[in-house]
DNA sequence: CATAAAGTTAACTGAATTGGTAAACATTAT
DNA sequence: ATAATGTTTACCAATTCAGTTAACTTTATG
């Protein structure tokens, strides 16, 4: 079971939209640039998303992305499921067929317990939540730009790891 | 974040162990062929099991791996991180200093929250339950060494996936 | 209608991780 | 002594990861 990535952008990409709701639709290289992503690879995501119906996009000139629905609908389940290829811990726990003799498996109960309960974990957090507790310790207005945080996941060091140079 | 298949082959040994608690320690090929995992690659999950204190082994002839604690007292969080090298999603859940302007992102808080509660599901969860499970919905005895399940975990197919040949 | 601004799709890539295997080594009971 | 165990390190091909590139489609506007 990976996340990855691929998680982590679309995580930033849904609450950017999330926060953005009331604006109507945002365009790509606007959220790339708010919240620090590759737009190639934010692209990559989106399609993604939109194929599993969690937003939807405006094509042409003035086009844009929004949600598909209200940021209560959504939540960490939906997004991870979206855009991870193969979101589950053991084959069994989806194909229970594929495991040649599950009856016998000894630790076929356990993950699929661990998987239910995951899967409890993350359908409980909203984007409407998540934005919530943002909301309430957001920076002021006026500093948010600057300075945008990178985040890092749990790969080691990959090549173009220089800290993007600040223009002063 | 990864659940690769050391997770997968440590919580069978792990469990195999808790089953086999009461006669003392056992061999390594033993619990390699009951629970169908390739008896060297289980060795490297067994060496950080032991460096991390979950089992502890006695060489030489007669020698074998045992659970240095009650499984009442071993969780799966526990063995998680002690076989997986990064079991974390974003690097700031771990190392919060190392997320430049963790105080700017959208999304720190929440992945901190999913890591919280992923540890609390995964705590609450003892060998001494999950073998408990077990036992209630074990085979009868003289059927469970035949047509062992092959466990699969969340990777594409690799290249020596033919089944393993059945000795009539 | 031409064009520019937006989103779409698919192919491609270097680096890292994954899932093992192999071989030499160390320890202990007999 | 030796055989049966566990230990350590190095090594490998296949696969995945995290992008990049480039050609394409759609739509608003002058």
């Amino acid at each position: 079971m990976n996340l990855t990535a691929k998680s982590r952008y679309a995580l930033k990409i849904m609450m950017d939209l999330a926060v953005h709701e009331e604006e109507g639709h945002q365009q790509r290289a606007k959220m790339a640039a708010r919240q620090a992503v590759p737009l190639e690879f934010m692209d990559q995501v989106l399609s993604r998303l939109r194929e599993h119906g969690l937003v939807v996009s405006f094509r042409g000139r003035n086009g844009g992305v929004a949600l598909s629905r209200t940021p209560a609908e959504i939540n960490l389940w939906d997004i991870f499921v979206a855009v991870e290829d193969r979101f589950f811990p053991v084959l069994c726990v989806q194909d229970n067929h594929l495991c040649r003799g599950e009856a016998q498996c000894i630790s076929s109960e356990a993950w699929t317990d661990v998987y239910a309960e995951l899967q409890g974990v993350l359908k409980g957090k909203t984007l409407k939540a998540l934005v919530a507790k943002w909301e309430g310790r957001r920076p002021p207005i006026g500093t948010e730009m600057k300075n945008p945080p990178i985040c890092r996941g749990s790969q080691a060091g990959r090549r173009n790891e220089a800290e993007p140079a600040l223009s002063s």
